[in-house]
DNA sequence: TAGCTGATTGACT
DNA sequence: GTCAATCAGCTAA
């Protein structure tokens, strides 16, 4: 469950889709080809967020993981809108009922006002929050190839939720 | 300083 | 299926 709380408006959706990026040994990772702002921040503590800009209009939103030294993250590359429909859909510029509205990593930083001033945030105290959900949920997850991306394709650290009709492509 | 690249999206054929 | 938008940070010179 992700949480973003952004001028008043409260937005939270279920991670339904995420891919692994590991340390340097991961070719596609920002932990070997991002600057050093970034890789420090792959290497501190996990629970933070990293977000960066991809082709120059979009963010993308990784939680750190692991303890501090330990390079890794996760990419949330898409939602299941919860709460504050109406806002992400404000925010997209779509109908509330749009399957459209976070189904991608550049589009739900959109819907949750995700920008880079939220680059190191906590991710366990907000304004942006990742939590369990409330009823945990059982379902199938599926894996593969991670997308989008021109290195180390062979690795299947894609992972999402099967069935979902809010993950991307 | 100039040129290139990219963990994307949306519009178009 | 193809392609443009748009820019920080890297590399080459």
């Amino acid at each position: 469950m992700l949480l973003s709380r952004a001028r008043g408006s409260v937005t939270a959706g279920r991670i339904v889709e995420t891919e692994a990026y590991l340390g340097p040994e991961d070719a596609a990772s920002h932990a070997a080809i991002r600057p050093l702002a970034a890789r420090a921040l792959f290497y501190g503590e996990g629970g933070h967020a990293y977000v960066f800009r991809i082709y120059g209009m979009h963010f993308c939103l990784n939680a750190i993981t692991g303890a501090a030294g330990e390079p890794g993250c996760v990419l949330i590359r898409a939602l299941e809108p919860v709460a504050g429909v109406g806002t992400m859909a404000r925010r997209r510029g779509l109908p509330p009922s749009s399957r459209f509205l976070t189904n991608g990593p550049g589009k739900l930083t959109q819907a949750l006002a995700i920008t880079l001033h939220h680059n190191g945030a906590d991710l366990t105290r907000g304004p942006l929050l990742i939590a369990a959900p409330d009823a945990p949920r059982k379902v199938a997850i599926a894996s593969g190839p991670r997308i989008g991306i021109t290195r180390a394709t062979s690795l299947r650290l894609r992972f999402w939720v099967r069935n979902s009709s809010y993950v991307s492509r």
